[in-house]
DNA sequence: TGGCTAAAG
DNA sequence: GGTTCTTTAGCCA
């Protein structure tokens, strides 16, 4: 298969870029000078170059008055782009082995998020409205994935098995079911390590330190598929004459290795993209669905650009909705009202022919779709990605989330009453103080250096949230009052107001009950947010809310996330600060007459295990410090009991006076909040 | 900080 | 009859 007459791949593994510099004269390119090129800045010595031919004059001189420039293709990362299949229904399939075998639906309230390939063999399909999807398969087995607890576990699960075979540490999720790796140099270490005279018994070192850790596989060929399929004779480019080529090769295989373990060890298949950047190994990857993987050979200039002219432009990662339409508009002479607005409407034109259109060029694209209020060099980053280039690098691995938020919807009966409103609350505070201890907080594995936490199982927080946010959205109620034909305004995404504050420090403790900690979430510190959102009592119309924790603030430790925060006292010395601001926030209006406290926790917080802890972990060991701190936390959150949260749902207040006793705490408790103070113990946990 | 937009799965 | 639940990122004032 390979001619003799081929230099050793170590050699060629080694050749540079130099050497691979050539023309694509045969393709309907513009011929643009090299002195031009120099001139704009582009100029590389490293890359070979694209030249493009020009047939007219007339056509020189609109190239040269616009001057595209055709981005030089950096090929010099390999990047693995993996995609869980069906991820939630695996999940499900994985837990209840037994629904391998029936069509199986996961549905969000009243959508279907996603489904098996037994289901859309029988014409099911994603994001189908359920009453459909039941209408086309009966025997659909469906599963509620609202909650999405279990699929975060796999995912990280997954993520770290992934993450263990980095040496680099990039491996980026995104959403659940993605992730991008970039194993340049775990591949280029390999490709060192090929022995062109034997090929077939290849062994893939996957540690630098352990030589015997790792698989054999055959180097003669591909893993998997490849784009364009590679022919048996060979097409020119080899191992030893194309560096590229080599470590496309090799990076197939351990991309088809780790796909293997994927599925051995965890129970999920997965398709993979290989290629030298993330647009095209996402969009390889796509070529060969589910349980498959594609390599993408661009080899030469002008191949990646090949591969990139047959995709619709809508379906290229970057390109969504607004701008693929914007782009089409332009292309197509259509002005923007043209097209229906309302309903996400095909965008079907390709990048050929967006690239072919008279004139085109980053600055006309920047002219389509730049203005205020969008991303600036969105032409020339549009531009790069038409043509295969994307110089975004994968991020490198972070174990704290930028943000913990959660949020439920209430399409058909929207919020109205108080009741209504703690009750949500509640159980959205829980499901947040629940998440912050599980993606937030690790077991400290050095036991004797915290003497002071006196806890058994030594925990302590990744990062602390400096912000907590509430963000609600109300839905338009169609106005009965005017006959005028004005649309009301859609109950979208973007309908939603919020408003923030700084997190109380109490969330931090490990020591009290979720319940507990998220019960004076809601009073202390939700409830005033709320309040500051909607000044009426009730009849909100609620459709949504959310609440959220952000402004992560590393506690700086091993784990190699980036510094900061090393001083825990510190920490919440600043923190302290932030909450006088919030005390004298919460009373900044003018405080009415006290004459009752609901949600008041006194009867709880007056018991002695509430008294502190929080932070009891802190690496500096400096439990003095953060205990008095604490302490004088308390006594805002005190002060904000008495007043803040009296002065929330102020003035005439004709209902909040009566409070009752709980009989199974002892708390008091407003009388508009009983019945759900009482859902609330019923519940448990 | 908060509003707003866009994109991703 | 019905569009879920998030996360990230960027611009603007």
């Amino acid at each position: 298969m390979w001619p003799g007459s081929m230099s050793p791949y170590c050699a060629a593994a080694r050749t540079t870029y130099n050497s691979e510099a050539r023309a694509l004269v045969d393709q309907d390119y513009y011929w643009v000078t090299s002195v031009l090129w120099l001139i704009e800045g582009q100029s590389s010595l490293r890359y070979g170059r694209a030249w493009r031919k020009m047939t007219t004059p007339l056509l020189m001189r609109q190239t040269l008055r616009t001057t595209p420039k055709i981005p030089t293709p950096k090929d010099d990362r390999i990047i693995l782009h993996f995609d869980y299949d069906c991820f939630y229904a695996s999940v499900f399939e994985n837990e209840t082995p037994a629904l391998k075998a029936l069509p199986l639906g996961i549905k969000q309230k009243s959508i279907l998020a996603t489904c098996n390939y037994v289901a859309r063999a029988r014409g099911v399909k994603k994001l189908m409205l359920i009453s459909d999807a039941e209408k086309i398969c009966p025997e659909l087995v469906l599963r509620n994935g609202e909650d999405l607890t279990r699929f975060r576990d796999v995912s990280k699960r997954l993520w770290s098995f992934l993450r263990s075979h980095s040496w680099n540490r990039k491996v980026e999720r995104l959403g659940l079911d993605e992730v991008f790796l970039d194993v340049t140099d775990i591949v280029e270490y390999n490709v060192q390590l090929l022995n062109p005279n034997a090929l077939v018994h290849s062994f893939f070192q996957l540690s630098e330190q352990d030589p015997e850790k790792g698989f054999s596989f055959d180097a003669s060929a591909f893993f998997g598929c490849t784009i364009p399929p590679k022919r048996p004779d060979g097409d020119g480019a080899t191992l030893g004459n194309h560096p590229a080529y080599a470590r496309l090769l090799v990076a197939s295989h351990l991309a088809g290795y780790l796909r293997h373990k994927l599925e051995e060890d965890f129970g999920y298949t997965s398709t993979c993209g290989v290629s030298t950047n993330k647009v095209l190994a996402k969009l390889a990857g796509t070529k060969n669905k589910p349980k498959n993987q594609t390599t993408l050979l661009n080899l030469h200039e002008g191949d990646a650009l090949a591969f990139m002219d047959e995709w619709q432009i809508r379906k290229i990662p970057g390109m969504g909705f607004k701008n693929s339409q914007l782009v089409e508009n332009h292309i197509l002479q259509r002005p923007s009202e043209a097209v229906p607005h309302d309903h996400e409407h095909a965008v079907k034109i390709t990048t050929r022919e967006v690239l072919a259109h008279p004139g085109m060029s980053p600055g006309l694209l920047e002219k389509i779709l730049g203005g205020p209020g969008t991303e600036r060099g969105i032409g020339d980053k549009v531009w790069n990605m038409l043509h295969g280039v994307d110089n975004a690098g994968v991020k490198e691995a972070s174990d704290i989330p930028t943000q913990i938020s959660i949020e439920d919807t209430y399409v058909t009966k929207t919020l109205n009453t108080q009741a209504e409103l703690m009750r949500e609350l509640h159980a959205l505070a829980r499901s947040l103080i629940r998440r912050m201890r599980v993606d937030l907080v690790v077991a400290e594995e050095d036991d004797n250096s915290y003497p002071l936490t006196g806890e058994t199982a030594a925990q302590k927080w990744l990062a602390y949230p400096k912000t907590l946010r509430l963000s609600t959205r109300v839905k338009s109620r169609p106005s009965v009052m005017d006959g005028s034909q004005q649309a009301p305004p859609r109950d979208n995404y973007y309908n939603r107001s919020s408003r923030s504050s700084p997190l109380p420090t109490f969330v931090f403790s490990l020591k009290d009950g979720i319940d507990y900690v998220a019960e004076r979430l809601v009073n202390e510190a939700i409830l005033p947010l709320f309040r500051r959102l909607h000044n009426e009592r009730h009849n909100w119309n609620l459709a949504l809310v959310n609440i959220c924790v952000t402004n992560m603030v590393p506690t700086g430790n091993e784990d190699g996330s980036v510094g900061g925060g090393r001083d825990i006292s510190k920490m919440f010395k600043t923190q302290g600060a932030k909450l006088k601001e919030f005390t004298v926030y919460s009373n900044d209006p003018p405080a009415p007459v006290a004459t009752a406290k609901p949600n008041s926790l006194r009867g709880l917080s007056n018991s002695s295990e509430n008294s502190a802890a929080v932070a009891s972990q802190g690496p500096t060991g400096d439990a003095r410090v953060v205990a008095n701190d604490h302490d004088d936390h308390d006594q805002q959150m005190e002060d904000i009991e008495a007043e803040g949260t009296a002065m929330a749902w102020d003035d005439d207040d004709d209902d909040d006076g009566e409070c009752r006793r709980c009989p199974e705490c002892g708390q008091r408790i407003p009388e508009f909040a009983m019945s759900a103070h009482r859902r609330f113990h019923a519940l448990g946990d």
